[in-house]
RNA sequence: GCGCCUGUAGCUCAGUUGGACAGAGCAACGGCCUUCUAAGCCGUGGGUCGCGGGUUCGAAUCCUGCCGGGCGCGCCA
């Protein structure tokens, strides 16, 4: 497939070969150039540094080498023109031949902007899996939306993806759930002083609507049995219950997982003792004071932990480290976690844990969220699960809506902290940035609606007159649509969701300009069939990119 | 105390494998609909890139010391 920005790094490199054969220095030793989107007007469609890189390789100054580049490639037919800038740069201008290409790629091709970077390769992407203790609250609607985006854009460049939820529903927490659950059902039944509240137990409404739920289908008959006797019961129906409405929120919110993995599972098939021994065999794990410890000061760590407690309990680390032996038994070549920020005093213990089970380190890569610091009215609002004092997810989406949640969620870096204000959500709704792309979609759709009752043709790709884009609103269109692949590829390689809402914004933002400036309609035969052209290709890659984040393209608005 | 993230325009943030006079959106102000959707476009104003040193031909970007914000350092999960 063509690649209108790969297609000229692979003539300045042959020029660079070139020009260094004739020196006698070798190919392998030039550092490597970087090729991008100039930031100013009038810098061209594309520019380069490396002639300011490779000067010293070639004992020349950066200017003068870059003046030599530029006379080797002045005759190109792709190129208008080259032109050397600053302290050495080189600016590109597309040609007419070279956007006519750009708009036969876009057009003719299956998946224009997809790439095979991962060769095929699995990759499993791990996220959200919180508690089953609780619904979703804004925190984990970020991680859904940048783990789903991710894995979306994966697929998209060429790795075999598969998302994965991780239950925790072994454990501490589990029997907390059950027990806050049990206190609900006995107050419910009016008999709230024979099983009081417990101190850490969550407090959540929820919990309430659980043991309704419970005295409903199964009557009083609990209020006879002893803690012991009917505290599973309780646990496995909350835990049940919780997860299903997870399961709701996650669909709603337009992710959906390949695999629901339960942390009991784990004991259930008895995996645990196996991933010990083998960390024992591996000398990486010892017994001392009754308890199992992994070696963490052979890694990077201060401490050594615990694996099995004294008391024959394994830890949360010894469930994760078995928990990735699993993952990694799959058969998936890399492996990614996606955890909140709060953790990331975790990651190294994690990695050590992944290299002593005979992985490469690297093969585990841990992505963090920041915190979503929720605001109401400009004022933080407080969260925690067991205060039951949170907004879920589920708030935040009837309040703005699926797309504009998505699309909110993912247009910061994922470790930077990101300001989510209620009010100003809601109260922006209809100047949500989202609109705006979505917008662009629209008017994209209404042009060739009206085309159609016209009675215009579509033109084929083959008539593409690239002659006929001469303007600069143009030129710039035809530029970003050109780009696609590559920030595909680097949002792809550095697992970067923004970078695709970024991409997406200034598409939208180039297509609004060129509509304002240039019509279509109404225009005679070769400029309304070039500009009917470039409409359809910006609409094709802007469902593309909207699809890939999960938000919808509407036809109309 | 140690570690991770972070500090860029009034607000929210891009830009951080060093590069061209530091960018966008919102907010403010001024223009643009007899013609394809004005949820749009065009323009104006607005910045000691937290502060001080250092490396470099060149630093928002790298090193170092401070200052501020967030988070983490359990035989918790």
């Amino acid at each position: 497939m063509g690649n209108a920005a790969e297609k000229l790094r692979r003539k300045v490199e042959g020029v660079l070969r070139e020009i260094a054969a004739e020196k006698g220095i070798s190919p392998s030793d030039l550092p490597e150039a970087v090729f991008e989107k100039p930031r100013r007007d009038g810098q061209g469609d594309l520019s380069t540094n490396c002639a300011m890189q490779m000067c010293r390789s070639f004992g020349e100054k950066p200017l003068s080498l870059a003046k030599m580049i530029v006379e080797r490639l002045s005759s190109d037919p792709l190129l208008e023109k080259a032109e050397t800038a600053g302290p050495g740069f080189i600016n590109f201008f597309f040609s007419p031949l070279w956007m006519g290409a750009v708009l036969k790629d876009v057009l003719s091709a299956e998946a224009y902007g997809s790439s095979n970077l991962g060769a095929g390769k699995k990759v499993q992407v791990e996220f959200v899996s919180a508690n089953p203790t609780g619904p979703l609250h804004v925190g984990h609607g970020r991680g859904a939306a940048v783990g789903d985006i991710i894995a979306n854009i994966l697929s998209f460049t060429g790795w075999k993806v598969e998302r994965e939820y991780y239950i925790n529903d072994a454990g501490l927490q589990m029997e907390i759930l059950g027990r806050s659950t049990r206190a609900r059902y006995f107050e419910l039944a009016g008999r709230a002083e024979e099983v009081p509240f417990p101190e850490d137990g969550y407090k959540g409404d929820y919990i309430y609507d659980i043991a309704r739920k419970i005295l409903d289908s199964e009557g009083e008959r609990f209020l006879g049995l002893s803690l012991g006797e009917s505290l599973p019961f309780f646990r496995t129906f909350a835990a049940a219950d919780i997860l299903e409405s997870i399961k709701r929120d996650l669909n709603d919110f337009g992710v959906k997982f390949d695999v629901w993995f339960s942390e009991k599972s784990l004991y259930e098939r008895d995996l645990v003792p196996a991933a010990m021994e083998l960390l024992k065999e591996r000398d990486f794990a010892f017994e001392n004071e009754g308890a199992l410890w992994f070696k963490a000061t052979d890694f990077t760590d201060e401490k050594d932990r615990v694996l099995i407690r004294s008391n024959g309990v394994p830890t949360y680390f010894a469930s994760d480290i078995t928990y990735h032996k699993e993952k990694f038994d799959r058969g998936f070549d890399r492996v990614i976690d996606i955890w909140g920020a709060d953790h990331h005093g975790y990651v190294p213990r994690m990695k050590a844990g992944v290299e002593a089970l005979g992985r490469n380190s690297e093969d585990l890569q841990v992505l963090l969220i920041q915190f979503v610091n929720l605001l109401r009215d400009g004022t933080q609002v407080a969260m925690s699960t067991r205060s039951g004092q949170f907004v879920t997810l589920r708030d935040v989406m009837n309040e703005v809506g699926v797309d504009a949640t998505r699309y909110f969620f993912v247009m910061r870096r994922s470790d930077s902290h990101l300001d989510f204000d209620l009010e100003l959500a809601k109260a922006a709704s209809t100047e949500n940035p989202v609109y705006y792309v979505q917008y662009a979609h629209a008017r994209i759709c209404s042009v060739l609606r009206e085309a159609g009752s016209r009675g215009i043709a579509m033109p084929a790709p083959e008539e593409v007159r690239p002659e006929i884009y001469g303007s600069e609103e143009e030129r710039k269109l035809i530029s970003r649509l050109a780009a696609f692949p590559d920030e595909m590829e680097k949002a792809s390689a550095e697992l970067a969701p923004h970078m695709l809402v970024n991409y997406v914004s200034d598409l939208a933002g180039e297509f609004h300009s060129f509509y304002n400036a240039k019509r279509v309609l109404g225009e005679e035969e070769p400029v309304l069939k070039a500009r009917l052209l470039l409409v359809q290709a910006a609409g094709k890659v802007l469902s593309t990119a909207l699809s890939l984040l999960g938000v919808a393209a509407p036809e109309r608005m």
